[in-house]
DNA sequence: TCTTGGAATTGGTCATGACAATTTGCGACG
DNA sequence: CGTCGCAAATTGTCATGACCAATTCCAAGA
């Protein structure tokens, strides 16, 4: 009645989820690529900001909560939200939410992982600094000091397999190997102090720091493929044994 | 260890922020693991919803939007709140943040591309179904149509893609190398007009199709291979037009 | 039977206020 | 004069409530 025909402004775009939440990722997207805001500074006061932007604090609010979901920004009750800073990383949220959604099996994962740190492996053999190169050599020093502990072990393999991730100077394929290896690794956790011997694992470890030290990338990739074949050999076994176990205890 | 750089493994978040974000995230994750929600249903009315939960309105649409943003959820107003249909897809604005953020250079994002999609080429040279493998011969079909329409190739450029991550049969690359393919592409939309020759890239995507029909994965990598790091040479002469052209323009 | 109009449903936005955690600064005490 | 401790200001977190806009659906009328 009060809108009789002019309503026939047709969208033609697919509604827009979030009008105003868009406006605000775009704002902070333009803070950011100006320049205006640099990692680890804070962002303008959301009362202010919502006035900026001449929006409401909720619906402000929305926006922020899509970026720092996004792991874009971060907040701390009393102090600000800020940009985060130190290294790049994805939030591995949504691929968890897909994967489940979607019904990804944990084969594909690894195919995903292997075909990404075998790539990284390469090219950390042609690229990785001396720093790195430590780097590497000392978490490998440090899975051998901790054989006897399941939890500390993977801790260290995690980050091993993270340094060579950056020895690749691709910071990009990092934060996919990154967002990739944080899910396999959250499941693993689980299921670890089933395993049984780390020397073999280790062993691989060390063929892959060797080959990638000697910058030959073909041997660095066959190593990581190998290691990670087995890796997931292990995983499925780990997961055999959880079953089971499982049965056992309903018995 | 003394070495304080590497020893410092923060997995765990700050959880203060969004404390109850974090719960609706939590809720929708059970209701999907629970299958009482299937692709494509709907959500309760948000004012039930937040009532099942014991929160209030504009934080359950936090939480909501958070979801949103991350492509799990999709809503339209006056009619709901829908988990998303359709093939799965991770969305590609948190990864274009990250880069801008970092500065991450398009060669790093071509490098990924690559080892992303030669694994692809190399998987789907193993499994492609015959369906696939007709969806591939017709979109290259469709450049050849397209061979004087810049954008218009393009587009059935990034579909030949898309098929071939499609029938690598790994849903998580597939999702992977569409995330980072999304970024490139919008990027290469702007230059594409100053291409010149089409032929080249359309031999080297035919060379693809074929190693990956006659089932030989090696040829389908180092196809592949080749095809990316010409298209990024490619990419680099357009950008490089784009800026002599710019400067033109000022002069 | 088909069209159409409106009411109910549902998401989108806003305003305001109370609350909690952190930071900061001022004052008391050593 | 310096240091510690507490309180106020700052700032994010959440709730309540209201209204608008788009969609859906059903019934009344052509």
């Amino acid at each position: 009645m009060t809108n009789s025909k002019n309503a026939r402004l047709k969208i033609v775009r697919p509604v827009r989820s979030g009008q105003t939440t868009e406006q605000v990722v775009a704002r902070v997207y333009e803070l950011i690529k100006s320049e205006h805001l640099k990692p680890g500074e804070r962002l303008p006061p959301e009362r202010e900001l919502s006035k900026q932007l001449g929006i409401s604090r909720p619906s402000l609010r929305a926006g922020l909560s899509s970026l720092i979901s996004m792991g874009v920004l971060q907040s701390r009750q009393g102090a600000g939200t800020f940009l985060v800073d130190g290294p790049p990383a994805l939030d591995s949220e949504p691929l968890r939410l897909l994967a489940q959604l979607h019904g990804f099996s944990f084969e594909h994962m690894f195919e995903t992982r292997s075909i990404l740190e075998v790539g990284a492996a390469g090219l950390a053999a042609e690229r990785a600094t001396g720093e790195q190169l430590a780097t590497m050599s000392e978490e490998i020093a440090e899975m051998f000091a901790a054989l006897k502990d399941p939890q500390q072990f993977l801790v260290h393999d995690v980050a091993f397999h993270r340094a060579v991730a950056v020895a690749s100077g691709n910071p990009t394929l990092a934060t996919l190997v990154e967002m990739v290896s944080a899910i396999l690794y959250e499941r693993r956790r689980e299921t670890i102090d089933r395993a049984h011997d780390f020397n073999e694992s280790l062993d691989l470890h060390r063929q892959v720091y060797r080959a990638i030290r000697a910058r030959k990338p073909d041997e660095a990739r066959a190593a990581m493929r190998e290691h990670i074949v087995r890796a997931q050999r292990a995983f499925a076994l780990e997961e055999e044994q959880q079953q089971s176990n499982l049965e056992q205890d309903r018995a």
